[in-house]
DNA sequence: TGTACATCAGTGAACGCGCGTTCACTGATGTAC
DNA sequence: TGTACATCAGTGAACGCGCGTTCACTGATGTAC
């Protein structure tokens, strides 16, 4: 058995040292399976290369997941929610500037990093595919990237406006970094070009170094 | 045996008879497997569902394709032909302007049909998974509409200008069609609002209902 | 035109394989007294 | 604190299944003469 000692304070309720396993152990299979589903698709790994990344047999999943699908929900939520807090909070009350959001998304290190990056450009075309808990953890993802967006974008026009142009700018940022990693085997100066494009034409279109 | 008397014309060569018959057998795949690609990914449907599809038994594919892969990218290929030719030249000679452009590629009829639409929006992030070969029909596919775009965008700026703005254009599309597909099940109020954003949006981009 | 032969697209059974899931069992954790 | 018992997360063999691919064979197409 692995993972079993990984708290050895035997202080408090007895029962919290198991309820620490459980929880370690549900971690580890939720970021494993979080980076796998990134980088190769759901449909691309086997429930065993995660549960024996995150050093357990594959029975086990199901005491912590009635399914598979389950666990994909899950594993949506976690890595949307890492890489919009590696995003919207580098430090405490800290606000990036949309320019900030824009060269961490469309760099070629997001591009390169499937694993690491954001969960909406490595599995938007997948989504529609599963069922609706994987398509509400896509909508609180999306939402929380729109509402930063939002208040980096300032108050200079009404709020249906804003909030239109905040989900049109996720959007490209998405579909830009979809298209980069699409075109990257085949033609790797096109996909540069793509970020580049993407970043200074949504740059421009949030007020960045706008002439007039 | 199916398909094998489509064509009755007995004149010509003797061999076309047998090369026509090739040939519709091929186009029954690769349509059948462009449209379930598109509609459930490439993983997502087997190849003897392909077959039975066109019509033939799983076997015959390998008279015609090395490999599961082969066919995807020709199914690639000709679900990207498919959509270009059909935005691009509805009529002879015939150049839409960014807003048809736009209100085909963001309408909820192009949302809700994958199985017809778009195969850069039905599989942008599934194509970084696949072999070159699958990168490079994207490549063409994107490549073909970025002009078709380009086109429409006028020359009121310089060349490197435009090209980036229709990059991030179709890149805009791609991302928010995905975005709107990945929504619908879980929040089809926000994928109408997604649609109606980017339409918007993009819009103003190309310099469409600018007050100024 | 008629006949004997060759070709090869398509058939369908079979291949090994890995999939997601189940389940009887284990043994450390945690409980009762 | 010490001992007998209960719980249940995790193990690992086994399940049926469908996957992509292979291959000996069929029989209509097409060729040679």
């Amino acid at each position: 058995m692995r993972l079993q000692r990984l708290d050895t304070e035997k202080g408090g309720t007895a029962l919290k040292v198991s309820k620490h396993r459980l929880a370690a152990n549900r971690e580890a299979l939720v970021q494993a399976a979080s980076r796998l589903f990134r980088e190769r698709g759901v449909e691309g790994v086997g429930v065993a290369e995660i549960c024996r990344e995150a050093g357990l047999t594959h029975g086990a999943l199901y005491a912590q997941f009635p399914s598979k699908e389950a666990l994909a929900a899950e594993a949506l939520a976690d890595g949307l929610a890492r890489v919009n807090a590696l995003m919207t909070a580098p430090r405490d009350g800290y606000e990036p500037s949309l320019g900030e959001y824009l060269d961490f998304y469309l760099s070629r290190q997001h591009r390169d990093n499937l694993g690491a990056g954001c969960a909406m450009a490595a599995s938007a075309s997948e989504i529609a595919r599963h069922g609706e808990e994987v398509s509400a953890r896509f909508v609180e993802g999306f939402d929380v990237l729109v509402g930063a967006v939002e208040r980096a974008l300032g108050t200079t026009e009404g709020a249906t406006e804003r909030r239109q142009r905040a989900q049109a700018l996720v959007a490209a940022m998405v579909g830009g970094v979809a298209a980069a990693r699409a075109t990257a085997r085949a033609d790797p100066t096109l996909s540069d070009e793509i970020l580049v494009a993407v970043r200074r034409v949504l740059g421009e279109l949030g007020g960045e170094g706008r002439p007039g």
